[in-house]
DNA sequence: AGGTATTACCGCCACG
DNA sequence: CCCGTGGCGGTAATAC
């Protein structure tokens, strides 16, 4: 599977790196496949990056034309156009049926090159203003990490970008190769897309870090079995009101909601790798009835249980 | 597909 | 005073 970045003079080297860090690294002993993945610049020239990095040696725009995965991790001129041999790369990929993501302001490339017109997408906070008056055909969501839209994912600042990421991989290798992944570059186990820009920590620290953390991680760990709010904050030593107060600004979550969110993740798994019933998945994924499995699944991923399972097999 | 019982959520405020 | 905490309780959500 061919991946590539699109490097910009000026750009941070943190943004351009993200990508890198998901597809760049061998991690087939994770389980993930092999890609092939490379930098690209709009000219195939080299260019300076932020604080003294650079690039050197960049293919050109054919080469993020021709992938199957494109990536633009940000972007520095966000009131000039976009040049018509980038756009037109873009297009190509997502014509050829291949996926154009955007990290950060990256979004602005997208969003110039047409890409996001009538679609939903979401890029930093910190421009949302900025990007709605410029594209008001984009239907901007300001407060996802990240947004999937057809062809088109976008995401909002630098943590959320490997949040983003990881989506691809779950999509990929699916949710334990993902969750394997996250846990290997020491991320939390992995983030929804549908809430919260706006936590205290972009970068979960709870990765086994302080009572929180790890009461989180042994709730994780064991997410199948019943969690009464009282119990859990038992658990990390506080308070039901305290623990409720941290976690949200933590993740950004209600309990209830994120330990949802780990029973899906479970739910996930077992359907992706087990042939059993939807019935026998909901009651050990802790999810109770199949009822509720489903009404989870259609809110959080907008397909059935059985759909997303005869999707990952495709 | 609707009704009910249970639990969670979170604003508010007093406290240290 | 500032700020995190913990308890209260009305309202909302959830599970079945």
């Amino acid at each position: 599977m061919k991946v590539s970045a699109l490097a910009v003079g000026g750009m941070s080297a943190f943004h351009l790196s993200v990508p890198g860090l998901i597809f760049g690294e061998d991690r087939t002993g994770l389980g993930l496949p092999r890609f092939d993945y490379a930098l690209t610049t709009q000219d195939g020239a080299p260019v300076d990056l932020a604080f003294g990095l650079g690039v050197a040696a960049p293919a050109g725009v054919d080469r993020l034309a021709t992938s199957d995965i494109a990536i633009v991790p940000s972007w520095r001129d966000l009131d000039g156009a976009v040049a018509p041999a980038l756009a037109e790369a873009l297009r190509a990929v997502i014509a050829r049926g291949g996926r154009v993501v955007s990290l950060c302001l990256g979004t602005y490339a997208l969003a110039g090159a047409g890409l996001l017109d009538g679609r939903r997408a979401t890029t930093h906070w910190s421009r949302a203003e900025h990007f709605a008056r410029r594209f008001p055909k984009v239907e901007l969501d300001p407060a996802a990490l990240y947004v999937e839209d057809g062809p088109v994912l976008t995401s909002a600042g630098v943590a959320a970008g490997i949040d983003c990421c990881l989506h691809l991989i779950r999509q990929i290798a699916g949710e334990a190769v993902a969750s394997n992944l996250a846990r290997h570059i020491i991320m939390a186990p992995h983030r929804a897309g549908g809430q919260a820009q706006f936590i205290t920590r972009p970068m979960p620290a709870d990765a086994r870090a302080g009572r929180l953390g790890a009461a989180l991680n042994a709730i994780a760990r064991r997410a199948a079995e019943p969690w009464p709010l009282d119990q859990a904050a038992n658990l990390a030593g506080l308070t039901r009101r305290s623990f409720s107060r941290h976690l949200r600004a933590e993740t950004g979550l209600s309990f209830g909601d994120w330990l949802a969110e780990q029973r899906l993740s479970l739910a996930r798994e077992m359907l992706e790798t087990t042939g059993l019933p939807v019935e026998t998945i909901a009651v050990a994924a802790g999810l109770g009835t199949p009822t509720n499995l489903r009404q989870h699944f259609a809110r959080a991923m907008g397909v059935t249980p059985s759909a997303y399972r005869a999707q990952f097999a495709a």
